[in-house]
This record gives structure tokens, sequence and C-alpha cells, in this order.
DNA sequence: TTTTTAATTGCAAGTTGTTTGCATTTATAA
DNA sequence: TTATAAATGCAAACAACTTGCAATTAAAAA
């Protein structure tokens, strides 16, 4: 499976790099989505010092986007997160603790070809992003006094008929 | 409708002043997610002169939000975009033109019960969040010698097995 | 209506996440 | 090995957004 993304930066012409390879390692030890950030902490704890800038994991994320070695998720946070791209499926986010957990059936087909039949402006859709956010069991229990660190649109209980 | 957009207002505590009541005014006139410097430029043009602040904006919007007068829609772009807030509905956005298809439809219903019924860590679901990506058919046919103004992860070509 | 009060605004300055320019380093092709 | 183009680190720039604070204003009280 690393091969298999290996190839893809080959076939891309892109060097094979240690801060690549440093950084695929950080997407494969971890099956949930990271931001730059995340990645840049990890590779500094684990290669010792300052081994790998920044500047140098934005640059890789864009390239391994490009590459479709990862592709980004929305997460509805302020920074962007990415994870492999190896597998079709979506998530469930916590909204206090942002916990994210995963779920592998899509489902909404139909949808796809529903929301097509009934399109004025197009013929074909490409990709699409269905993203649950919920409060998890662990945080619904500690709610009595908890304070959301984070909320995204219509979680707000004003929120009316949808 | 506008009436019970100032409802919520007043319901919340706040007051009516002249720029929450133009940026009302900017959200009903155009039924497409707007980001702050839409607005803004927006009622620049408008109203003449610099009659509101950016930073007025931002913090209207945020209260709109919290009011649930809007919501945040999920557009992959590098800024945060409002709408409306009155009807559930989903978006397909053209990754070439960036131009919002709504549709009505969501037909994720069942898709949220299975997700439930296989979730370990989550008992409900307060919101979700589904948008598709594609290239519209007007950039379609265009697309001989455009140049991509924005594209979403997984929309590049070597994107696998999804 | 006038006064009072607390919410709202504009301006300047700050923050955060991300990008760019450029000289130096490095993987790979020759 | 050497040559070459790609990749990196560092400093600086940017874009989107937030914050502090004094001045303004909507709405409550008088
Ligand atoms: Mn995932
Ligand atoms: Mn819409
Ligand atoms: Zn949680
Ligand atoms: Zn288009």
């Amino acid at each position: 499976m690393k091969s298999e993304q290996i190839k893809k930066l080959k076939n891309a012409g892109l060097k094979l790099t240690s801060s690549r390879l440093l950084t695929l390692g950080a997407f494969s030890s971890l099956c949930k989505p990271q931001n730059a950030d995340d990645i840049y902490k990890k590779l500094k704890k684990l290669t010792g010092k300052d081994k790998i800038d920044l500047v140098t994991i934005y640059r890789t994320l864009t390239s391994f986007e490009q590459t479709g070695i990862v592709k980004k998720v929305n997460l509805q946070k302020d920074s962007v997160y990415y994870e492999l791209a190896n597998s079709h499926h979506h998530h469930i986010v916590c909204t206090v603790c942002e916990s994210v957990e995963e779920f592998n059936l899509c489902g909404i087909e139909k949808t796809t070809k529903d929301v097509l039949k009934k399109s004025i402006k197009f013929n074909s859709i490409a990709q699409h992003s269905l993203e649950f956010f919920g409060v998890c069991k662990k945080c619904t229990k500690n709610e009595k006094r908890s304070v959301k660190k984070f909320s995204p649109s219509s979680l707000n209980p004003q929120c009316q008929r949808n």
C-alpha cells in the first residue's frame, strides 16, 4: 500500500525526499484527518529536532493532494485537514471534543442521480462531500458543565425548520 | 419572511441597526452563498460610500449565525460562506467557474439512520453537510483551454478507487 | 421628549493559517 | 561523478478573520 503511494509520487515526477516519506508515514500511522501542524508536531517528536520545516509540510500536502495521495476533509474547522485518499468514506464529527468517527457506507448514489436529473447547470458530478456532526456519547455524558470548543453553523438551538 | 428574521434578532436581544438590516437585505436580494467581502462590496456599491466597515460585517455574520438567521455553507473555499437558514438544501459547485446550483432534495435520512446504527461513538446526529462538485455544462464546453481557478481535493484525475 | 444605558460600530492593531521569493541543498538523470 | 532541475529552509508577505477601545446609536427609562 505504501508502495502504491510511492508509485504515485514517481508517476507525478516528484522526488522521493525524506520529507515526503516522513509525511507519508505520518498519514499511514494514524487513520485520522490531520492538518499541516499536526504533521509538523508529529514529525518533530518523531525525528527529534526540527527536521522538517512547516512550510515544507504545506508544500508536501499540496503535492500529495495533486497526486491523489491525500484529499481534503471538510471538518468545519479553521485549518485544512487531509487524509489518505485510498478509501471512499465519510465522517461523524463530535462538535464538542472534535473526535472523528469514520463510516464506510456512502449511500448517496441515488441522491446523486436524482440531483443530476433535476440539475439545470450540470450533467455530471465528480465528487461529493458528506459529513455528519453531533455530540458523541462521551461528551453527551459530560455535557452538564462542559463548554463547547467549536460549533458548526446549523448546530445552534435557534436553527429552524431543517 | 423578512419580518421572521427581524423577529429572531429581537428575540436574541439584538438591536435593529442599519448595518444589520442592510446585511439582511444583501442576503434576501440574492439567493447565493456569500462571504463577508461579497456583502461588504455589495453594500458599498448600494449605499454609495463606505457605509459599513468590513469588521462590522464579520460581527454581523457571526451574530446572524448564532441567531439562526444564516448558516455556513461548505464550499471548499478559503473564506466562510453563509446563506439564509430558511430552507434545508444542498449544492452543486462548479469547480471551474465556482457557480453554485441549489437542490432541495436531501435524501440522506436513510444513510443517517444506517450511520447511527453502525456508529460506536455517537447515538445522535445533529447536522450534516452534503455538497456536490463537478464541472458545469458551460465550463465543460469551454474547457478546451480554460485554466482551473480552484480545485477541491478528490477532483484531480489521479484520484483512485472512489 | 429628553435622558440614560448598554449594545454596536469604526479604526487600528493583532492573530492564525497559509503562501511566496530566494539562496542553498539534494535526489536523480546523464 | 557530475550536472541539473526539483525541493527545502528561512524570512517575509498575505488573506481572512478577531480583538481592544473610544465614539456612536438604538432602545429603555424617566
Ligand atoms: Mn476518514
Ligand atoms: Mn443554498
Ligand atoms: Zn465528543
Ligand atoms: Zn462552471
